[in-house]
RNA sequence: GCCGAGGUGGCGGAAUGGUAGACGCGAUGGUCUCAAACACCAUUGGGCGCAAGCCCGUGCCGGUUCGAGUCCGGCCCUCGGUACCA
């Protein structure tokens, strides 16, 4: 053993802010738009303007860090910005919490969680942040509103709110509790939760819908498309009316819609959502008031609570009917609260006998169970439950004999001949409804004149200043509404007195576009110069939360092929490549103020440094599956990095001139591995990778003298491995053994396979599945050889002692299986 | 309820249908030290055995296969989303 020279001290608290300084100054991460590089844009979600900085932050970013500084050393010029999110609810409650102004907290914000992020020394171009607050932001986010409206994909309509009485005020989701009965209260006051109907924006989403169910040419992760598609939830059926006999708000029919036209004799009941206008007066007088305490009640519940029930379909009968529309039979109209009106007609028809909700809603109140679909060797009996499988025809008239599947388009068709419905697709996704009545939001730039109508505001006149001055408390009314400046104005048109919308967007909306702000974010003249937008878009590959699986990144598919579409971008989809981090938690729980397990980085950047931290992060679990922080844990990465601190500077003994495979076998293997981790973002085995590799080095080393060309090369191999990792130590260590340049600025390592290939290879052998004995083999040994070396071995012959070999399972350099019996 | 994901040692996790538990944390024992901390070395899924070795083991029940953590069917539980949190 050589006597070891006193090493420098690995000072992270030292070395991590100089060269955070040092990139700065040298602006190595700027991004410059003649660069002959092959331009690469790399974007993770921008964060919202929360408060201070937690460790998810850091968890979301310094692995797309590690992911750009890769592309970055593979010889292409990344674009790596980052923003912030910083309209939205949060910013209001915070601010009547704290007695401020949302503006301030939210630039606060902004200042903190940038100086915060700044420790991360992460390879950001500064120069391109922006917050979608900043008035020359959302001036182009209500531009693209315009051009929206100008194309007919914004359109007014009367919509549900959730709105409180007590406080005069629309409520998010999220700000209704549910109180013992289940029903829906005003968190700040109590009061039952009111559905509102508003005259909102809303775009049309749905416009898209067939185009959003393609994946062509894009690589998103196979749940996420699944996600979407179910979440389009597109269906072919057919639309089926039932003649009234009489008018009913204007209608002489009820229309449904069925995935199982097919089923339609088999139908002795219509179920309404209990707001589908033909109720009020479809209704009987002697139902009205079992009908209407219904109804009530159905209002206050949401969505997914009339969807969760697990036992019992309640539902009411109106005392209303209408006709079959091929027997003419009398049938029963009923309103249930399962029957959503937003989906398909807001109807549906009731066939007991082949749908199980069905089913179990007629046998509950008596209702026939014809059966019109026979199953395979049916009796003619009644049935024990709902038959939803293939059969053909019966009880339905002419039809009769007809396979399930041809039924489904014959009998469409039948009714298309009648004028009582038709083949139909019809989806789950509706329409995207933006407006918010709310203060904290970019101002939709539209004026309501009353001889002009709805007036856009003109371009010029742009932005739609949010004034400073508003009041933003839970007063009773739309916080614009009630500010004077904001809302008179003079028609652009015919110059009299009018007003404006005093609705805000949905924040959703300022995401949608702020990808490609970043490529052009000074431009006065336009949101993205057209050249730069063909130079950079569209995003190769962003990362973000799955959390944002259906919404996000669903608007921001729809806002692309919108843009597109206006003649704005070229683009067919925003993002080339999607990858999703899971969740990080501590003590196996999402991270919350309240149940106090929040993890602050500072306090772990202080102790260890950003690297330390970073890898950990890294190295918790597979990004995408997420992980639970543990505070010990941390203590492993610390350890790793001053291994390879005290490994890279403390002097070896050498031998020059003899070639060391074992060195390089080690060092290519690794190469291989990690260069394969990281473009997977399998940061945890790419980590663990290198602290084999490390581990190995040392006792290389230990053995004794190492061939000085193999070692130089291994050591630098390890830095270059580490460097989008943990850039500070990896660069503090380059330039101690002799660099001039960044470590940032080098190329990849490159991958020698045939020097990461094993001499020998470990082969199983095993009898009847177990694992008896391992062989040391050159690759590419027979079977015979590989059989007969396992036969020799003691623990084999023994099991297959009095045993006869019945199959020997070869595969070939991996395991020798005897069967035997 | 519906849609999506997951369940492996004391803990985080690893494993193209082919050695279950890589890598790390923690724990235990040791070296160093006046002592402690740090660091380093060794051991570490459970059971039986002096040992060689044998048996059991990847949420539960069943199946396919020479071979299943991995594939198939049915359950249980946890997490994310469910259209105004972002």
């Amino acid at each position: 053993m050589t006597t070891p020279t006193p090493l420098p001290i690995y000072d992270p608290a030292e070395l991590e802010p100089r060269w955070r300084e040092r990139w700065a100054v040298d602006g190595i991460y700027q991004v410059d738009n003649d660069d002959p590089r092959e331009p690469y844009y790399f974007l993770t979600m921008l964060p919202y303007t929360s408060g201070d900085l937690h460790i998810g932050h850091w968890y979301a970013i310094a692995p797309s860090d590690a992911a750009a500084r890769w592309h970055r050393m593979q010889g292409k010029q990344v674009l790596f910005p980052l923003g912030f999110d910083a309209f939205g609810l949060p910013a209001e409650n915070a601010a009547i919490h704290n007695d401020t102004h949302p503006k301030q907290w939210t630039y606060q914000n902004v200042e903190n969680m940038t100086s915060q992020l700044q420790t991360m020394g992460a390879s950001f171009d500064w120069t391109r942040e922006f917050a979608t607050s900043d008035p020359e932001y959302y001036r182009w986010t209500q531009w693209w509103f315009l051009k929206l409206y100008e194309h007919g994909l914004a359109y007014r309509a009367a919509a549900d709110c959730n709105f409180c009485p007590g406080c005069g005020t629309v409520l998010a989701n999220e700000q209704v509790n549910r109180n013992a009965d289940g029903i829906g209260v005003c968190e700040r006051c109590e009061s039952i939760v009111e559905a509102k109907q508003l005259e909102q924006w809303m775009f049309r989403t749905t416009a898209y819908a067939d185009e959003l169910l393609e994946f062509d040419g894009i690589d998103y992760p196979e749940p996420i498309k699944l996600m979407q598609r179910n979440w389009i939830g597109r269906s072919e059926g057919a639309d089926i009316s039932f003649p009234l006999g009489r008018e009913a708000a204007g209608q002489d029919r009820i229309t449904v819609f069925t995935t199982r036209p097919d089923t339609l004799f088999g139908c002795t009941f219509i179920v309404l959502a209990p707001e589908h206008p033909l109720v009020a007066e479809l209704t009987t007088p002697e139902r009205r008031a079992a009908v209407e305490a219904y109804v009530a009640q159905a209002r206050r519940q949401n969505e997914i609570e009339r969807q969760s029930s697990t036992g019992e379909k309640t539902g009411v009968f109106t005392g209303a009917y209408a006709q079959h529309p091929f027997s003419g039979d009398d049938i029963q109209i009923w309103i249930a609260d399962y029957v959503l009106l937003s989906y398909g007609t807001g109807a549906v028809m009731g066939v007991p006998a082949h749908d199980e909700r069905d089913f179990s809603f007629a046998s509950e109140r008596g209702i026939p169970i014809p059966v019109v679909i026979a199953p395979p060797d049916w009796d003619g009996d009644d049935l024990a439950e709902a038959y939803t499988g293939p059969g053909v025809m019966v009880n339905s008239g002419r039809f009769d004999g007809t396979d399930w599947e041809t039924g489904k388009l014959t009998v469409a068709d039948a009714l298309a001949q009648r004028g009582l419905g038709g083949p139909t697709v019809s989806y789950r996704l509706r329409d995207w409804l933006i407006s918010r009545q709310r203060y904290w939001g970019a101002p939709i730039p539209m004026i309501y004149c009353e001889s002009c109508g709805i007036v856009p505001v003109p371009e010029g006149e742009l932005p739609v200043l949010l004034p400073d001055d508003a009041e933003f408390l839970p007063t009773g009314a739309s916080p614009l509404e009630r500010h004077a400046g904001f809302v008179n104005v003079d028609c652009p048109q015919c110059g009299e007195s009018a007003r404006r919308e005093t609705d805000t967007m949905d924040t959703f909306m300022c995401s949608n576009w702020y990808m490609y702000r970043y490529v052009d974010p000074h431009n006065h003249d336009a949101p993205i110069d057209p050249q730069l937008a063909r130079q950079w878009l569209p995003i190769d590959t962003y990362t973000g939360g799955a959390e944002h699986a259906v919404m996000h990144l669903f608007y921001a598919r729809f806002f692309a092929k919108a843009a597109r579409d206006m003649g704005i971008l070229e683009i067919d989809e925003p993002f080339a490549r999607l990858f999703n981090q899971g969740t990080i938690t501590k003590d196996g729980y999402k991270m919350s103020k309240s149940r106090g397990n929040v993890v602050n980085p500072d306090d772990w950047v202080g102790r260890f440094g950003a690297d330390t931290v970073r890898l950990y992060l890294m190295f918790l679990g597979p990004w995408e599956a997420g992980g639970d922080w543990d505070d010990s844990g941390i203590q492993g990465q610390w350890r790793w990095l001053n291994r390879v601190w005290n490994l890279a500077l403390r002097k070896v003994e050498t031998s020059d001139g003899e070639s060391d495979g074992t060195i390089r076998r080690a060092t290519h293997t690794m190469i291989g591995k990690v260069s394969q981790d990281i473009e997977r973002f399998r940061f945890n085995t790419m980590i663990a990778a290198m602290m084999e590799y490390t581990n190995e080095l040392q006792s290389i080393r230990d053995r004794g003298p190492v061939d000085t060309t193999a070692w130089q090369e291994a050591i630098t191999s390890l830095l270059l491995c580490l460097a989008p990792s943990a850039p500070h130590i990896a660069e503090e260590l380059w330039h101690r053994l002799g660099h001039d340049r960044s470590i940032h600025e080098q190329r990849w390592p490159a991958y020698d396979e045939s020097l990461a290939q094993a001499e020998t290879v470990t082969v199983v052998v095993q009898v009847n599945g177990r694992l008896r004995e391992k062989l040391e083999l050159t690759p590419g040994t027979a079977q015979a050889a590989a059989e007969a070396a396992a036969r020799a071995t003691a623990r084999v012959s023994d099991q297959l002692t009095g045993t006869t070999v019945r199959r020997v399972v070869w595969v070939p350099d991996k395991l020798l299986n005897f069967v035997a019996s």
